[in-house]
DNA sequence: TATACTAATGACTGGTTGGTCATTTGTCAA
DNA sequence: TTGACAAATGACCAACCAGTCATTAGTATA
């Protein structure tokens, strides 16, 4: 494990349990026994540390949540898919989960609170699209509203997972949210979020499309992050798309679901995705 | 003012805008003009502070939302004013609101983390008697569930109010929810929160009752803070009817009805009304 | 073995924190 | 005017903070 990874690991635990502030650089470079000094050969800062985390779960969470809404190709099952992905990933990283829920929006760091509201943003943007495909027309005066009521589950479910340890029935808790966020589209005629407010919220351009420099820029040092030869091969293969077109669509779908579950690939294979339109 | 309460509002505004943790009580005591160690003489450590904080805006929220729950003589609008209490509420404290946002079960504080636990399971219990008095064996599965899709609702959309400054139609906010907690009572059926799990979320006794001295007490300390001589009498006739019983229910609910709306009664108010059954 | 290099250390700095307390100021009654 | 008491002050303290940097340890090449 590289000494970044380690740092970062230990940071999550502490910052899960005492919170950011709280948590000071001694601890975090006591905790994973190195000296105070290799944390600054790693990080430039604290802050830059926490902004590391938060992009390195919400990379994660964002595509896992994106690939269940784009993939799935049974339209009764897709909310249950939905939630069970997000809980999911809630589940198996909730000591960042934990992080989040408690540090949102609330320090006075201007980068990280952009850095949340961007992915709050694309998290808006995948559940809409969930939605349109659902409901269509049918939810078309209320579909805003939708986007809150289900970010509203998510936050209060996700409060009794992180905060009591419970055996909890996931498949119970998916079943039971999807039904609801059902419920809410049939029968909801009174929307509160109108699109213009809506698009208030959301003014600065969100999810900027990426240039194919900055995808094989950054398929570059994915590249020479990874060992797995499988994964390493598919990425280069898909840099080497990029540069020069010439693999058909499917053997290019086909490398994407490869690297697809790679914990270090998620996010470029969420852009790449989006790049190549599947 | 009392310096109590000039510290209070100066202590609000500062950890409204920069959170508890990141706010010195040297800035605190600047802001409001005072020395720091006159700080000391109010409260015992910044701790202490933040705890009469919560206790103070947190009895005004419980106590506005049990009245309303309580004395609405009109179903139909029951979830409509509750929610306007709510927000009404969030909206007069935004700053405070802003701090129980942000400072959630994340502080190291044991003491502040119980105190949120008992405001939340109070909470619970009015919300609860809401839907048992609006649906009652036709939710019977779901209410459970339905608690939390309200809070969840609240949180969501207190979080636009919160941290966007736009022009906001409560009126249309709270219809808009009204109408989503009508539909998910009336046509929800798979529950995820059995009695059996939120019993075990409410394990703690919440609600402890309170004993005629202990309000007695209570009466008594109230009586010294405030002027207004309508709710200085009608506090004191009610502390004598607890003492020796002698006025007709008419005339305590009257009296009660006088204090209701004095932001340093709320509290006892509340208590008051559950002691004598209203 | 000698050299050149990087990785890692932890004592240190300048600054801030929550909290204390000897001292001063203000306010009464005598 | 005096004296007694309470209210208020702010210099001060030990503890801790993020971040630095001269020094050392480790490693690979020649």
């Amino acid at each position: 494990m590289s000494k970044k990874q380690l740092i970062m690991e230990s940071a999550l635990e502490l910052f899960a349990k005492q919170g950011f502030e709280a948590t000071s650089v001694q601890q975090i470079t006591d905790h994973a026994g190195i000296s105070k000094g290799a944390f600054y050969l790693s990080f430039k800062s604290k802050d830059e540390l926490i902004i590391a985390l938060i992009d390195h779960f919400m990379m994660q969470f964002t595509s896992d949540i994106d690939w269940v809404v784009k993939n799935s190709n049974n339209d009764t099952e897709l909310l249950y898919d939905f939630y069970n992905a997000a809980f999911a990933s809630f589940q198996k990283h909730s000591d960042f989960a934990k992080i989040f829920i408690k540090e949102q929006s609330q320090t006075p760091n201007e980068e990280l609170i952009s850095k949340m509201r961007h992915y709050d943003k694309l998290t808006d943007k995948i559940i809409l699209s969930m939605i349109d495909r659902l409901y269509g027309e049918e939810a078309r005066k209320v579909k805003y509203d939708l986007i809150y009521c289900i970010k509203g589950f998510i936050h209060v479910y996700s409060h009794l997972f992180l905060f009591f340890n419970l055996p909890f029935d996931l498949d119970s808790l998916c079943r039971s949210l999807a039904q609801k966020t059902n419920v809410l589209a049939k029968h909801s005629t009174i929307p509160f979020i109108t699109e213009e407010l809506f698009q208030t919220f959301t003014t600065e351009q969100s999810y900027e499309e990426v240039t194919a420099e900055q995808l094989i820029e950054l398929l570059g040092q994915t590249i020479e992050e990874i060992e797995e030869p499988i994964e390493k091969e598919s990425l280069t293969l898909l840099k080497q798309q990029l540069i020069e077109p010439s693999l058909s669509p499917a053997i290019v779908k086909g490398l994407l679901e490869n690297i697809r579950n790679h914990p270090h690939c998620k996010w470029v294979s969420y852009l790449l995705r989006g790049y190549f339109g599947f």
